[in-house]
DNA sequence: CTCTGTTTAGCGGTCT
DNA sequence: AGACCGCTAAACAGAG
């Protein structure tokens, strides 16, 4: 049986929607997230269809991430100013296509009105977390640090969010988030101080966690957590998918061995 | 100015 | 038939 060509689709329009397409650039990532000129860049590569009217179906696309709550944008890590957020899935979307098929979702993702509120504040939080960090870099006098709610400490939002970063090189000792860590206040310094030794468990932050990950490389996290597990299967079925749909096409970085 | 991101609107196809 | 999904166009605002 001839092998398939990389770019087997030719021309031709593929058969996955943008949302597919979105996530499987996202997913292809080492760090399961993308800046949004690297997803256009992981479709083109892949798929000389869109190598063609360009601003057509990237406003599409753009259309897409922010009308669909499945994606999640998260603000740049401080040392790695650029133009534009990089764009996750939400980890509650793992089920929308139905077993892995990348061809059609089941359903729509849709936040509740709370979760997405919830969402929000946190993002929002992030990124005046990433204003302070900056201006503590810059030496200026920094603002007023962003206080911690609720949410950011507690289920259901933060628990279930950010897909575990497979790779990060360089944060090569970074592994998992942890299921315990200490609550720590939600200043610069005691977000960038190191880790205090471990006590009584506490719910993580995962999507504070998320960004340490980018900005605090020295911080190890050994213990995987559900969602963790989550991604990885989601991960699984989207490779078998991928590998079902578009064999050469696709080519993912091999699954994440799963605990 | 270009790119990124948000929002609204409309259309056709599919599903229930 | 109505709801839902996906695609496209377009206007607009803000950031880099």
């Amino acid at each position: 049986m001839p092998r398939p060509s990389r770019e087997s689709y030719g021309d031709q329009k593929p058969p996955y929607s943008y949302i597919s397409l979105t996530a499987m650039a996202i997913w292809s990532s080492p760090e399961r997230m993308l800046p949004l000129s690297e997803i256009y860049r992981f479709i083109m590569d892949r798929f000389p269809y869109y190598r063609r009217n360009t601003q057509r179906w990237q406003n599409s696309l753009r259309h897409n991430l922010s009308f669909n709550d499945c994606f999640v944008k998260v603000p740049r890590r401080p040392d790695r100013p650029g133009k534009g957020a990089y764009w996750t899935l939400h980890p509650q979307a793992f089920d929308m296509f139905e077993n892995g098929s990348l061809l059609r979702r089941r359903k729509r993702f849709k936040l509740q009105k709370g979760e997405k509120d919830n969402l929000n504040a946190e993002l929002a939080a992030l990124a005046s977390f990433n204003r302070a960090f900056l201006a503590r870099q810059a030496g200026a006098p920094p603002p007023p640090p962003p206080l911690p709610t609720a949410s950011m400490y507690s289920p259901p939002m933060c628990s279930q969010l950010s897909p575990e970063p497979a790779e990060l090189p360089e944060t090569a000792s970074i592994t998992m988030l942890p299921r315990e860590r200490p609550r720590r206040a939600f200043t610069i310094d005691a977000l960038l101080e190191p880790e205090p030794p471990r006590a009584s468990p506490s719910p993580p932050n995962h999507l504070l966690a998320m960004q340490a990950v980018q900005v605090m490389p020295q911080i190890d996290f050994t213990m995987p957590s559900p969602y963790v597990l989550a991604a990885q299967r989601y991960q699984a079925e989207l490779l078998q998918a991928a590998a079902h749909a578009l064999r050469p096409c696709y080519l993912l970085p091999p699954p994440l061995p799963v605990a």
